[in-house]
DNA sequence: CTTGAACCTCTAGTTGCTAGAGCTCCTATC
DNA sequence: GATAGGAGCTCTAGCAACTAGAGGTTCAAG
């Protein structure tokens, strides 16, 4: 049995994080010792290491929550598991193409500017005005 | 003059949204109606224009308030304008680098599955085991 | 047995908004 | 001039996913 720290360090996820993650219902309630402390298995350590992958890995907390429940049932059909990491490719090829048009926008910007004061500022100027730039960007990044 | 609404339909932010960078100060208090409702000028416009697109740039509101307090002095060199965006394109750049390794990674899994039951799932076992990972990652994408 | 690191709970803060309650104001139509 | 309803107002609370701090308890090493 582990406490918390040891825990935590063996796998790399913050002490409060870890009670923040049992709070939300992520981690189950941990077993406590005589005096209160939280005590943890092998198990809590696989599953926390899963869990910190999968943030690793861009899934939100929700969709960790859906992973982590389909892996309790291995007799279902992955499919759903798949429409998850599928959708979260589709995001993370978006967020790649929206940044790449952001870096070309930045660069522009950076090698227009020379270096002068700021009336002629080509940075000031190009976050003035949207109109010249190369690529429609819009919402978040 | 305008209203807030007119203001936020001729610069795509939405109301509560320049009522908010009015609560933090990004834009200065608006003048008032007779009965107490916000009148903007054409000079408010330009302002959030400019605070829309960096924030399309993935400027924070921290550096935005920094690059509204550099065009607010033309004279000044734009050497400080240049650091911001700099930085800027270097947080860029590597989120882009991030987001390729978890791309490669999610395509990995996805392709090794086989559609079957959890218990093969080729998705689920990755998420699990971060020691078969082709990349590194770590931290925030 | 003492010290101090590690643990506990609880609240509040972060970023950049968004949603809702409950009210007032303005404008268009009759 | 009355009235309806859309737009405005303030205030509070909520979102994700934690992080930080206060103030108190427990555990393990020396």
């Amino acid at each position: 049995m582990l406490s918390i720290g040891k825990l935590s360090a063996t796998t790399g996820v913050k002490v409060p994080t870890i009670r923040y993650y049992e709070e939300i219902g992520l981690l189950p309630e941990a077993e406590r010792s005589a005096g209160n402390q939280r005590l943890y298995a092998t198990k809590a350590q696989e599953r926390l290491a899963f869990i910190r992958h999968s943030r690793e890995l861009g899934f939100s907390l929700d969709d960790i929550r859906e992973l982590l429940s389909l892996s309790d049932r291995p007799d279902m059909s992955c499919a759903a598991a798949d429409v998850i990491a599928t959708r979260q490719l589709g995001f993370v090829k978006d967020r790649i193409t929206r940044l790449q048009a952001l870096q070309q926008e930045l660069e522009r910007m950076l090698t227009q500017c020379a270096q002068g004061t700021i009336s002629d500022c080509k940075v000031i100027e190009a976050l003035s005005n949207h109109e010249n730039c190369l690529h429609p960007h819009h919402g978040e990044v």
